[in-house]
DNA sequence: GCAAGTTTTTATACATGTAAGGAAAATAGC
DNA sequence: GCTATTTTCCTTACATGTATAAAAACTTGC
């Protein structure tokens, strides 16, 4: 037979939601009709609760976003094998990342909230800095340099991310081929000379060409 | 005595509102109460006309941003004397459109979406397309690299201006700080050696150290 | 002058995030 | 059992962006 609840030892109501089971409903209305479908409300019916109720178990939808991102990070983000070599080690670290995340695009909005803060991703972080370290950085100067991987691989989701969405909802020709079409060739010379190619050019994907670059800059001698 | 208007060529309802008088107005509203003040209605009522009114000269609010952004730019991104060596003047023209844009905050919805493209800024795109060509890349490889100095900077701004924001709307200990309270030396020992200078050492502007490393890290010899 | 067509403006309506205040459900002290 | 206290939940209300449809103010062709 059932016990009775065991004595209870927290005070007042007795929550019927928690903020896990927040995150669990929403990820899966995310995962199955896309983010544009996750409202409050709709979230909340989905719950059987009320919109407001879950504001007890999430400060704001913003909040509930990094919590999915995550949710999403510790389920999608294994630690691979890294090369011993700790440049490389590096590249991949970072690369990694920045895959888990670009294929996620709804992070946009939380993606520039903070660093990527989520216990899953600090391992990352941590091969990051060491392999800076390891390279004859001092710790200071590792950590900036983990901003700067960060700022780059952060801002190359977010401009793609958002400049695609940005031309799925719209069919008018873009600002860009419209300012790229009355380019002045005396004024600006080298952008006339590639104006033909750069739609294809900024849409191939170079971010591991930028990661190395930027990697070999930090680690040049001063 | 006034002449009578020149009879109208085109058809249609003759408009009350301009789009530059949409612009100029949304300009006075944020300068003067900050971009939360920026409202439909708002600038509606200030322009002596109906929210919907609006959206025939301004796409959304989002365009009006951009258009906002555009505005900006054109007023204040001024040409500044370039070094003559190519490497230089890439580092102070990206200085420069970083420095532009990041004493201004409230464009970090728009910066997202594309490519700086208001025609001030585009003659700073063709300076460090120009100055990486100068330097040994082919075109393509030069937009590539411009490319990554745009995702560099625009994230470089997006993460710090949303942190900063985030701050402040936020008493609570950040999730960061909850995070490194709790690192495990033993798993992260890195972090853990710098987790107490984290705040600081993240703080500090080191735009052009990264933005220095990167370009030097394009312009290496492969 | 009138009908048709075109563009701009207005009125109305809806979905959304969330603030404010009160109701509900539990425990603790009496 | 009763009251106070605490926590969670619900109801209501509001501001905002914007979709939709109709009205208004023009030009053009007759």
């Amino acid at each position: 037979m059932p016990q009775p609840p065991a004595p209870r030892k927290t005070l007042g109501r007795p929550p019927r939601i928690s903020r896990e089971e927040v995150v669990t409903t929403a990820r899966r209305i995310v995962d199955t009709e896309g983010v544009d479908r996750l409202t409050m409300r709709r979230l909340a019916t989905e719950i059987g609760s009320t919109p407001m109720a879950l504001y007890h178990h999430v400060r704001n939808k913003d909040e509930l976003l990094v919590l999915l991102l995550n949710d999403y990070a510790t389920r999608t983000l294994h630690r691979p094998e890294l090369p011993a070599q700790p440049r490389e080690r590096i590249v991949v670290a970072a690369a990694t990342i920045h895959g888990a995340l670009a294929v996620c695009p709804w992070i946009v909005e939380v993606l520039t909230a903070d660093d990527l803060m989520a216990t899953s991703a600090l391992w990352f972080v941590e091969q990051i800095v060491d392999g800076l370290v390891e390279c004859g950085l001092s710790p200071e100067r590792a950590v900036h340099g983990y901003r700067a991987i960060w700022y780059y691989t952060a801002g190359e989701i977010v401009v793609r991310v958002t400049a695609a969405r940005r031309r799925t909802e719209d069919d008018r020709p873009t600002y860009r081929e419209q300012v790229f079409a009355d380019l002045d060739p005396s004024e600006l010379p080298r952008l006339a000379q590639v104006a033909d190619h750069w739609a294809p050019l900024t849409a191939e994907d170079t971010y591991l060409d930028g990661l190395r670059a930027l990697v070999d800059g930090l680690l040049a001698p001063r």
